[in-house]
Formats: C-alpha cells, sequence, structure tokens
DNA sequence: CTGAAAGCGCTTACAG
DNA sequence: CTGAAAGCGCTTACAG
C-alpha cells in the first residue's frame, strides 16, 4: 500500500504538504504542487480515510435504519438517501430492522464503536424502545417516515398522514359517500383519524364495525378482510384501505361479489400503488412525497452534522396529495 | 469519549491488558479480568472501531453494489446478504449502481479510501467495463446474480439461468406446444438460449421473428410488445416472458383479445413473480433461489477474506426449479 | 509557503 | 500473566 510519506519522499517535501495537497486546506506553492500531484499520479496514492477518520475523528459515513428494503416505499427511501449521501461524499451504513428491536439495538451499537458521522432512522417500527438509547448518541440522530408521535428530541422530517386520511374522506364526501368502511394497518390509525374528521365536519360518524384491522399484510387476508367487510355492511358504498396489498384485496373482494368500482362501490388507496391489472379501474389514491421527505431529512443531518450545534429538535411535514383516478364515483342513489 | 486508556487507568492496568480483555486473545488472570470489565461497565466504553482497524488493517465492513433496491428481486439479496454480515459481525455499506458505470466507478474509490474487506457485486450490469480495475483491487472480491459471461479471474455464485430456459420450453414441449413466442430482455439471452434448446432437442425451431426484446420494462410497454407478438403469430399457443412485468403484459394482451389462459394461449413466466390478480389463473414459472445465491457468495467472499490466499477463481451455479401453475395447459389442437 | 513534533485509539511483537 | 515501546496513516497546531 502507498502512502502518504511514500508521495512526499518521491516530490522530496514533507507528508504534510501532501496533505495540504490533498485536502487543499493550507496554500502551496504551485510547483511543489505540481510535483506532489505528479507523484501521487505515478504511485497511485489513495488515501487512506481510516487514518484520516482517526485523526480528525469524521468517518464521512452515516447509518441507515430502514424496517426492510423489500417494499417500494423503503427502496425508495433508501436510494434517495444514497443520491443524497452520494452529493455530498458520504457513504451508506444499511441497516435493516425487521421489526426486530434488538436486531436494530445490535446494529446500533455496531455503529457506534464504527464512529459514523450521523444516523438517519425510517419508520417508527423498531427502534421506538430504544429511543433513550438515541437521546445520547454520539452522533446526530434524525428521523422520518415517522407516523406515531414523534419524540420532539430529535429532528423529524414527515409526511402529515392523517392529512392524507382527510384528503380521501373530503373527496367521498364531496361524492356523496355516507356508509363507507375502511381497511387499515395498525400502524396507520392517524391515517383513520384525518378520514373520520371528514365525515365528522359534515355530522357523519364512521362506526368502529365499519373499521377492520389487519396486521398481517398478505393479499389472502386482505381479500378475505375485504369480503367480510362488504359482507357485514350490505349498503356500502366506498372502501379506503390505507396501502397496497389491502387495496387490491378490496378490490378483488368488490369484483367478486358481482359488484362494479366505482358504479356500486368506490375504493381508495393510499401509497403510491402499482395497478393491478388493465383490466381493473386506475386507482384513486393518495400520494406520499417520499423521495423529498428522504432528500430533506438527509440535509437535516448533514446540516446537524456540520453544524455540531446542539441538536436540532423540530418537526417537519410534508404534504400528501390526493390523485383522482377512476375508482371512486358519485355514491349510488346519492343526488350528486 | 472514553478510552481503552481510561478503562486502564480505572482497572489498575496497563490498555494492553485491556485490550486482551476486550479481544480475548491471549489469557488473563481471571481476578484482573474482572476489574478491567467492571471497569468497561462503570465507564460505559465502547471500542473505537476505527483505531482498531487503523491497527489491524480490518474494518469488518464489505461493500455491496447492486443495479437498484427498488426490485424484488435485488431487495431480497440485499436483506439476505446483510443476515450472513450479521452473523459474521460484519457491516454492510451499500452502493447502488443504476445502470450508471461512472457512478459505480466512484464507489469503488470510496470503498479503496474506505478500505473495506471485501466487495460484493450482485448483477452484471454497470461494473462490467471497469472488471479490470477489480483485478487488482485491494479487497477480496465476489460475484453474484451473473447472467453474462462470468468473468473467470474471479469467483462467482450465479443461477443456471440458461437451465431455467430450458425448464420451460421443456414443459412447454411436453404439452404439445409448437408455435411460441418470447418475450424478453436484453440482457435474459442465455434464457433464449436454454429455451431453443429444448424445442431443438424435438427438432422445432423458434423463429427469430417469434422473439421479441422489450428494453424498457413498462406496463404499457409490455402490453404493447405482447399485443404485435399475438398479432403477427395468429396461430401461437404458448408465450414465455422472461419477467415479471413482461408476464403481466403477456397475461392482460392475451386477456384483452378474448382468448382465454391456458385453454387458447399458455404463458409462463421467470422469477418469483407475484400474483396480478386473484381474477387470473395462477402462474407457470421458473423460481430462482437469490436468497441461497446470495448467502453462497457471501460466505464465499468472507472465505475469501480470512483465508486471504490468492484469489479463488471458480463458479458456482445454482438450479432454478419450474414450478407449475395454472397459466400453462396443453396445446390447442395437439392431442397430448 | 514548508517542516518537525505530537497525537487520534488501538494492536503487535518483545521482554520480563 | 502483565508491561513499555513502537507503529498503523493521517491531521492539527505551532514554529520558522
Amino acid at each position: 500500500m502507498v502512502t502518504m510519506q511514500d508521495v512526499a519522499d518521491r516530490a522530496g517535501v514533507t507528508k504534510m504538504t501532501v496533505s495540504n495537497v490533498v485536502s487543499g486546506r493550507a496554500r502551496v506553492r504551485p510547483e511543489t504542487e505540481a510535483r506532489v500531484r505528479a507523484a501521487i499520479a505515478e504511485l497511485g496514492y489513495t488515501p487512506n480515510l481510516v487514518a484520516r477518520s482517526l485523526a480528525t475523528g469524521s468517518t464521512m459515513t452515516i447509518g441507515l435504519f430502514v424496517p426492510t428494503v423489500c417494499s417500494w416505499f423503503y427502496a425508495d427511501i433508501v436510494e434517495e438517501v444514497e443520491d443524497v449521501l452520494e452529493e455530498a461524499g458520504y457513504h451508506l451504513l444499511l441497516c435493516t430492522t425487521r421489526l426486530d428491536g434488538e436486531r436494530a439495538r445490535r446494529h446500533l451499537a455496531g455503529l457506534t464503536s464504527r464512529s459514523v458521522d450521523g444516523l438517519l432512522i425510517a419508520g417508527d417500527r423498531d427502534l421506538i424502545d430504544h429511543l433513550p438509547l438515541l437521546a445520547d448518541a454520539r452522533f446526530p440522530v434524525a428521523l422520518c417516515a415517522w407516523e406515531t408521535d414523534a419524540p420532539d428530541t430529535l429532528p423529524v422530517v414527515t409526511i402529515d398522514y392523517e392529512h392524507g386520511g382527510l384528503l380521501v374522506g373530503r373527496h367521498l364526501r364531496e361524492l356523496g359517500h355516507e356508509h363507507v368502511a375502511v381497511l387499515m394497518s395498525p400502524d396507520h390509525v392517524p391515517r383513520l383519524e384525518g378520514f373520520r374528521r371528514a365525515f365528522a365536519k359534515d355530522g357523519v360518524t364512521v362506526p368502529d364495525s365499519a373499521v377492520h384491522t389487519v396486521p398481517d399484510p398478505t393479499p389472502a387476508a386482505a381479500f378475505a378482510a375485504a369480503s367480510d367487510l362488504l359482507a357485514a355492511h350490505p349498503d356500502l358504498t366506498a372502501i379506503f384501505a390505507t396501502y397496497d396489498v389491502l387495496v387490491h384485496g378490496a378490490m378483488e373482494a368488490v369484483l367478486a361479489q358481482g359488484r362494479s368500482i366505482p358504479q356500486d362501490v368506490s375504493v381508495v388507496g393510499q401509497g403510491d400503488i402499482v395497478p393491478v391489472s388493465r383490466a381493473h379501474p386506475s386507482l384513486t389514491t393518495v400520494s406520499f412525497p417520499r423521495r423529498a421527505m428522504a432528500r430533506q431529512a438527509v440535509e437535516l443531518l448533514l446540516r446537524g452534522i456540520s453544524n455540531d450545534e446542539s441538536p436540532i429538535s423540530f418537526i417537519q411535514m410534508l404534504r400528501p396529495t390526493l390523485i383522482v383516478g377512476e375508482s371512486t364515483g358519485p355514491a349510488r342513489g346519492a343526488g350528486v
């Protein structure tokens, strides 16, 4: 391995001078610089970042926690994070937590020993019990994609999920729907609250019996849950499903009963959902600005790293938008 | 930050002794060890891996290149790689290349400065032009999921994609199909060759006109390509599509023409494809053992790291398996 | 503008 | 079983 000393010897200077040329920090006489650069090229010198890290305390590496990478949502976040980091010269240590708090804690220890410059945590699933640990981490921490109550001790960039629910509710209200059902994940309570708020504003209540929570997101479970809802509430004119598997299940269930979308039943989803099939109507859905969120979160983290002020603590909410497709229409029998 | 020296002071020993306790390398008197461990616990000491890396030359970090993480195939590989690494105490530096050789080269430089202990490259897309660079990398390199000719200078664990094509061809032959078409990605030539080989064995040729290459994997493009094929070859009884978007497109196109699957046209896919819809028949497809492949590739890499022998150079091929679903049946008019 | 010295936190031989 | 010394490859003040 060729070292800075080798370059210095070759160029007839001290390693100090080589260091100055490489880092560009101090002014170096043009002729000297040229000699050094020539030596670097001839020897094929690459600076050793491990040594530099030990000397400076910065590793130019940040850690990213995501629950999984097998999800469009998080896969997109990972790529966006990597893009922003690359622009800033950082590298990415990826840790998936897999719904396993203990694994998350081990990863946290690993990142600490490795002296990452910062940590971004996407998703409020696994590290939630270890939040106190994060408070006295040796590096800045930022949060993103937090749906439940975000801790106010750490900066967080997230989506206004509740507003997403509100947009859906408002849309269905405008179409005259009164008897609606919700198919949701247990993590999506804020979405439900926003949805209900839109109805409550008009004095309409969405009863608990019309809300079905599906803990296990398999297509089969989603189909079954949707079928149950339709059977239990024959007067239903719309279904709001809080994420993709559920939406697909809901559409399949409606069609399987020989009812049509949206003439008999409107269906609304959330998240950027892939069309199921050309045979199905395009979906009305809420789009979450996940890439923008990831970008802002990383930028916030990087700012925290360079400033190294005391932990910045604030919350940033990005607004989702409603995309109206062909899966929603006026409520059957409503004079709209 | 609490250092090894702090622990030593507290325990009344030298940092050498602390180092021995932490690493477990040399024998330490039980009483001494207990004192050291107590000091570690009281002070909350965490070893600094950066310093250790500088001293030992090992960072306990490996790099992983994947074209993208927004794909079931690669997302699964990333998670499996991480699992194996975690078991071995390594961390993962993730680099997505995004069909950009220049980006890949920059990442390679970054990993070199950061002194990763090894590099795993999944997918033969972006770094292919930089293979010479890899030959004299400062760390072991292993390849996986290589579909085109693998370089014999590096160890590689991959899938026998050609055999996958053969399995599909054989299956369709057994069902009596003669007039078949192929919908493929430009990267999937080996699959086509295997497929053709199965037909050639019976003296049946799959003409070039029945092979359609789709460079751009959008649902719309896939649908259009499949429709073209069906129109150009009205006597078609089966379609082989080499990956998911294409298969979905093919099924939609068949159904859109009012023909049924598999009575009129059989459809076969490759890769572990998500069912499109309950309304469609379950798919006959070839399953690729991607997780097993990823695991073996990492294990190979780790072995290369610990042995640090001269680069091991061999190829390991995993066999895909055919999963027969409801999307294939006897060829229309064939007396099977 | 350039150099000599000390130090980042650990480990690796080598003595005792 | 434990210690004193040197070194991993870089940077950071401090002199000249």
